[in-house]
DNA sequence: CGGGTAATTGACCCGGGTCAACAGCAGTGG
DNA sequence: CCACTGCTGTTGACCCGGGTCAATTACCCG
């Protein structure tokens, strides 16, 4: 039900308190926005933390003459940095893809939780070092992959954090971005996506209509990524401690 | 002579008390690594928060085939991480290019620091948060821009960075890194980093010889590279308050 | 002076971009 | 119910920025 729970649950036990401390932060003010819609811009004074229910955003950054870069996805579970408070202004944009809901917490809401609850706030930690980690092998996703790796390993990454927050069916899940979206995210045309799609069913490593992924051979598009899994920090000892106990 | 010190300056005014705190901290243990040594391996257990004292090095990951992508610069006053020890272990290399000085923190140093003094934690906050935006404004330059803008945008960033810290004399500053280091930072090959350095050479946009670089026309680089300094976060209105009033 | 690393240059090639046409399909208004 | 509109996906023809390969020339340092 709420998947930033589920999703620091990767990382920690939480207690009973915990657990219902971070409902009650994510229940108090919850927001919609409409797909394609922006949830932020660029310039903007950092005004609240979001933190994802439902529906696929992401954050990007355009240049004078239009190009577009998406730099990072974000799924149910994610939020933006915790302490974007501190800076003046929002030096990047974010951008619902589908429609959006989304908990607006308050600098002073995120404050209290972090101070009564320190083992959310070392899960969140957790969380914001992984999304520097994501980052960085975007980096090297678009810096040195071919296209056919690139798009490989975007489908591996989301397919796990999907997974991760509960929202993968055996081996398919949602998957509502557009071809467009893939190639400004990954750096290529939405033409060349569109044919290296084709290749990567062609190779039946997965099936991709109405929105609606599914992998048929993920050792192979594993492979064909050169995905290592190791950026998104999922090992940790932490997952099989019980804080109740 | 404290870099961390000037950088975090550069963010807001800190008090006797704080500026003293980083100087014992970063006086403690210093180490030394020799140009070209690894100071820190993928698949390791992080050991400790290096802050730079002198020297350059990078973060770096490669492909099982070799491929290397660097996903960072580090100049004096840069640190890794903060909360690195939540992690098991690490999913990037960091690299000496030059010889290199560092002091290195324990966790408990850091923990120690920061309880201590809430404004040196403010302002590591905010580094942290600049250094994720770099990152993503990495990703953008290497999944948008043509080779021309990217050198362009690299040269911009390490200049302005570099005079944050002090360590820029006039339009010139050091700058010890390689073609080939170049090429692995914005994903191109030494062959056409080289050809692209010609052309901005001949564009008398900059100069750059035996690890020196002179800026000859920011503006026209500026331009060139569509640089946006925004992302540096360095007009913090904390910057022009004085702690200690 | 010798050996190794870094820079430079030329010839040639290819992955992915560009341009353009067209198909599929959902929504929407008459 | 259908025409219309607009978005997304698909495909082909052609081109170009940057890669590859290889040879040569500075450098730097012991």
């Amino acid at each position: 039900m709420n998947p930033l729970k589920t999703k620091l649950e990767a990382f920690t036990r939480l207690s009973e308190a915990d657990r219902s401390a971070i409902d009650r932060a994510v229940g108090r003010n919850v927001r919609t926005f409409a797909a394609r819609r922006d949830m932020a811009r660029e310039g903007e004074r950092p005004r609240a933390v979001y933190v994802m229910l439902e529906g696929w955003a992401c954050r990007y950054k355009t240049l004078p003459d239009g190009r577009r870069q998406i730099v990072a996805f974000f799924v149910p579970g994610d939020l933006c940095d915790l302490n974007i408070f501190i800076l003046k202004e929002m030096d990047h944009n974010v951008g619902a893809i589908t429609a959006v809901r989304a908990a607006e917490l308050g600098r002073h809401e995120v404050e209290r939780m972090t101070e009564e609850h320190p083992r959310i706030t070392r899960a969140l930690w957790w969380n914001e070092l992984v999304t520097v980690a994501v980052q960085r092998d975007w980096t090297l996703n678009v810096g040195q992959r071919s296209a056919y790796e690139r798009i490989s390993h975007l489908v591996c990454e989301m397919f796990l954090r999907l997974r991760t927050v509960g929202l993968t069916q055996g081996d398919s899940c949602d998957f509502p971005i557009t071809q467009t979206d893939i190639g400004d995210a990954t750096g290529l045309t939405s033409v060349h996506v569109n044919r290296t799609l084709k290749e990567l069913r062609g190779d039946g490593l997965i099936e991709l209509k109405g929105r609606r992924l599914t992998i048929l051979d993920f050792a192979g598009l594993r492979r064909a990524a050169m995905f290592n899994d190791n950026y998104l920090h999922l090992d940790h000892e932490g997952r099989h401690l019980d804080a109740n106990g």
